[in-house]
RNA sequence: CGGGGUGUGGCGCAGCGGGAGCGCGCCUGUUUUGGGAACAGGAGGUCGUCGGUUCAAUCCCGACCACCCCGACCA
């Protein structure tokens, strides 16, 4: 490719609207531009990334036995309420109307369409196993796209179903998709980890996420210093200590707080540890005032709340229902009759005893409080010993007892072990062996095609520009004429294009009338993994530089052997 | 959905009740030539939209719209 004949301007300044560094460098080097709030149009440099990245997945799909289809992304809407996804979506489900007035969605997942698809296909067990995956656009109305490619209102994903007839063919098939997300990751130059994930409302039981690591990632993760346990924080677990401390059965006993009102005030006027406090938090979880003990020093996973209680609705409650339902905003507790109040609590509570907490009186609390005895969990079918805290930096693990550490990062892959949710719902059943009629065991597994090209220029990218992995990089090299007028100049640079492209390379000669260091820092800010300078001084010295975009020095190359010598790094 | 910010040429920005400007980029010419060259000349803008105030609005007032950020929300 001519850079003087490429489509898109590189930019000396940083787009004024761009704020995370992969944005920022992606318009300054000319690959994307936006057209509305989350929509982007892709230039021709950032295609050909997304075309080599495209193809990276469909290699490793079609490794582990996956067929490509395409499905359409304009759907009957009727589709989506048959599983109760329309509502669930909600807002971010685009929809329109035809002519004849009918509902269409722009479809943000494709799990309906080919659930009914496969339901008319599949008749036996000797149908199943298979995998199906497309590469598909995708519509979400987010109430916030941000990051350019990171969090798109359109954007393209690769997302694949399996379909099997028992858990073991499920089980493999995941296996293989975690392995094929691993290969693709890799390839395409990014730093991932694989960690447990929440399932959300329609979930099965297994789900993991890939997670690139990066600070301005939307995801918080919870991962093991020492063994291999890695959560996202909305479903990581960690060990809650109990207290040594005195395990007398003391009776309640008002303590005068004045004033004193939160968890850190009532720690230090007490001299007492927050594992010590209880806390109550009151929330409105579906028009229902519940309130969620716990230790003073957890916060609420909300996560685990909804999921615990099922909750589709869930708000903190403010303080006028708090007072309205007999509580004392800053001295609450669940100690007391209260009927009206669901009261739901952590199993660090279980064991312990002897809590401070809230006298449902201004101005005071109680101590030698203890669950089962002075409350209890209420009304609500939770067993004993519900999770419902935050893991927080420097907790302890589960599986190894060492500290785990919060990271942040990019979810580019999810896969999940769906079960059977939607091939009820679609009527989606095969007759087994048996001669018994059930439904297919599904599994599902996306791939964020674009964050994939944003967090991997987000975790390679130093002040110049973009260092691009090699085989997602848009060329493979950029050729540098400097002063092409001279006509030495412009013959050995061309003969050079010539000689590497007819070899295999894909190469971005830089044949502009430009000065050198508008040459240098451009190819600095796309960052094409190899940079290969003509001048009149090298055609002196009979040598062509090669500089790999990721290495501070250059190295002279005899111009005989400089074909060669370019080619094997590729 | 709450809070904040910004809309002026392709990009970055200044400005101001009465001539629409600067830097970068772009075009032409001359000189230059290894890390965003110099000089000269030139093209390019319904100042986000609508309404109001005024003799006069890019500027003041109001409404709306768009975009960005923070939070909430989000298989």
């Amino acid at each position: 490719m001519l850079f003087s004949k490429l489509f898109g301007k590189t930019l000396k300044e940083k787009p004024t609207d761009t704020e995370v560094s992969s944005h920022a460098l992606m318009e300054r080097a000319g690959l994307i531009s936006q057209v509305v709030s989350g929509v982007y149009s892709y230039l021709p440099m950032a295609w050909n990334s997304l075309l080599r990245i495209e193809s990276i997945i469909r290699e490793e799909m079609n490794t582990i036995g996956s067929q490509e289809l395409h499905l359409p992304v304009l759907q009957p809407a009727e589709l989506w309420d048959s599983t109760g996804r329309k509502d669930l979506f909600g807002q971010n489900l685009f929809t329109l109307e035809d002519r004849r007035n009918r509902t269409l969605v722009l479809a943000p997942t494709h799990e309906e369409v080919l659930t009914s698809l496969v339901a008319a296909n599949v008749q036996s067990y000797k149908d199943l196993p298979f995998i199906l995956y497309q590469i598909q656009t995708k519509f979400r109305d987010e109430e916030r796209p941000r990051g350019g490619l990171l969090r798109c209102r359109e954007f393209h994903m690769k997302d694949a179903y399996s379909f099997a007839s028992n858990s073991d063919q499920l089980d493999s098939a995941y296996e293989d998709m975690i392995q094929a997300y691993n290969n693709i990751f890799d390839r395409c130059g990014l730093s991932t980890v694989m960690v447990e994930a929440d399932s959300g409302a329609i979930g099965g039981k297994d789900s993991h996420e890939f997670i690139a690591l990066s600070n301005i990632g939307e995801d918080s993760i919870a991962i093991c210093t020492s063994c291999k346990y890695g959560a996202n924080v909305e479903r990581a677990e960690f060990v809650k200590p109990v207290n040594s401390g005195n395990s007398s059965n003391a009776t309640p006993e008002e303590v005068h707080t004045p004033g004193i009102t939160d968890i850190n005030a009532l720690s230090s006027f007490l001299n007492v540890s927050k594992s010590d406090l209880l806390k109550s938090m009151f929330y409105l979880a579906d028009g229902k005032l519940i309130v969620v003990v716990l230790e003073g020093d957890y916060e609420v996973n909300e996560i685990k709340l909804r999921n615990t209680l099922n909750i589709k609705d869930l708000a903190i409650a403010s303080d006028s229902l708090i007072r309205s339902a007999g509580f004392i905003p800053g001295f609450a507790s669940p100690v007391g009759d209260h009927k009206d109040v669901t009261v739901v609590v952590d199993d660090s509570v279980i064991e312990n005893k002897n809590y401070v907490v809230g006298a449902n009186k201004v101005d005071y609390h109680l101590k030698n409080v203890q669950y089962g005895r002075d409350f209890k969990k209420t009304t609500v079918s939770i067993e004993i010993g519900s999770d419902l805290a935050l893991v927080k930096d420097g907790d302890l693990c589960l599986h190894c007892n060492s500290k785990l550490k919060i990271e942040k990062g990019i979810e580019i892959g999810h896969v999940f072990k769906l079960g059977t949710a939607y091939s009820e719902k679609l009527n989606a059943y095969f007759v087994g062996a048996d001669g018994v009629r059930q439904p297919i065991i599904m599994g599902c597994y996306g791939i964020g095609v674009g964050r994939i090209l944003s967090a991997s220029i987000e975790q390679n990218h130093d002040p110049n520009g973009i260092i691009f992995p090699k085989l997602i990089a848009p060329y493979d090299v950029s050729l540098l004429g400097l002063n092409v007028e001279q006509e030495d100049v412009k013959n050995e640079a061309d003969s050079l294009y010539e000689l590497l492209t007819s070899s295999g390379a894909n190469v971005l000669y830089d044949d502009r009338i430009e000065s050198p260091g508008v040459k240098f820092n451009d190819a600095d800010l796309i960052g094409l993994p190899i940079r290969l300078v003509v001048s009149a001084r090298n055609i002196d010295q009979g040598v062509i530089e090669v500089k790999k975009r990721s290495d501070s020095d250059a190295v002279k190359i005899s111009k005989d052997e400089v074909v060669k010598y370019v080619t094997d790094l590729l």
